[in-house]
DNA sequence: CTGTATACTATACACGCGCATAGGAGCCCG
DNA sequence: CGGGCTCCTATGCGCGTGTATAGTATACAG
């Protein structure tokens, strides 16, 4: 990839943020504006950048700017599936639960275990540092040990929540002192508490 | 989020395909075409759309369509430098800070700006749900706004804190009770808090 | 010195574009 | 039965848009 000049990193460097704010990107004349420029100054920069390999555009469409995202590295990585509201009694990995996938370091999968990502939702547990909106990478399992982390299917609700087995009961146990424990005998496991990670 | 009829949901649909070929999203126009559809037929869809929370258009704008929970399926990930220890008066990026380097999705590096990460340390910022031992993905920045989670040079120490601007001073205000906010007039701001990682 | 690249200005064309108005047909709910 | 929603057609306005032509200035390599 030919290398760029100070002026066409900074139109580059443009087209990130923009497409960053709006998620769509620029017309030929919102980056000339951004810059004072003319817009030929501006649709010959564009041009360059095509040239040499940063973008691609499409002929006489408005805003056809895409970017060339740089091989940039092949990084051990492993696609998740997000899954969105999980219901009772149907298979975890159903069509209707399914969001969008996350990446996520592939180091951080052990075994091969599958597992999956969830959003969570509510303040149960901030103690444990865990904010509502945090993406949790939680592996599947049937099981757990005490103390443990997990997603438990409850009737009809699916929660996150500390683990704990008692003499002939299970405890659930949120990180948040407003939150009473909660005592059944009839859970699922659905995984085990792996990573938490939050965009700001 | 309300209901969507199962035409809506086709149009909606369609803008995930179209955005996951072309990386920008489709005219109004092009989305009537997909369909055989008029012009307005498909304006007043994506209108639907919008009113009911799916996507986000922008005025007078063409291809001005945000979805307001976006696909991504294949997030690209890169590799940042984790940083040990940092020195005061050294180059943050000096090879004796270097520990190794940790993956973390591109999508949430959005220019080119650098960005490194940190292993938080201690229990300053519990109150955000940052707890001791995270990672901590920052994006390189000399300046921050009022708010904003930052990485700054004090003295001899490096401290992740919230950062206020004062009538002649900074602010760093830690997210636990027991801490003090420090005040200061002499401070570097190395960068400002993008993501937290943890693994459990 | 000449050719090629960058980095612009100014003006213009034709078509694509968002958006509006004015309808019509089918549906379900109170 | 009427009112409101969905889903559609057809036509049009006027501006935004990509793109072209022509020209200026500067820099650098052969």
């Amino acid at each position: 990839m030919k290398e760029l000049t100070a002026r066409q990193k900074e139109i580059l460097n443009f087209i990130h943020e923009y497409l960053h704010d709006n998620s769509y990107p620029p017309t030929v004349r919102e980056t000339a504006r951004a810059f004072s420029i003319s817009v030929k100054g501006a649709y010959d920069h564009l041009k360059a950048l095509e040239r040499k390999g940063y973008i691609k555009t499409s002929e006489k469409r408005s805003r056809a700017i895409e970017l060339v995202t740089p091989p940039e590295s092949d990084m051990p990585v492993v696609q998740i599936p997000l899954l969105g509201e999980i219901a009772a009694g149907r298979p975890i990995f159903a069509d209707e639960n399914f969001e969008r996938t996350v990446a996520i370091p592939a180091d951080i999968i052990t075994n091969r275990v599958p597992h999956f990502a969830l959003h969570v939702k509510g303040d149960s547990m901030i103690g444990a540092g865990i904010l509502s909106g945090d993406i949790a990478i939680i592996e599947q399992s049937e099981t757990a040990k005490n103390g443990d982390i997990v997603v438990a299917l409850l009737e009809e609700t699916v929660t996150l929540k500390r683990f704990f087995i008692e003499n002939n009961r299970y405890r659930l146990q949120a990180e948040n002192p407003h939150y009473a424990p909660i005592y059944t005998q009839d859970l699922r496991i659905l995984g085990k508490l792996r990573g938490i990670y939050r965009s700001y």
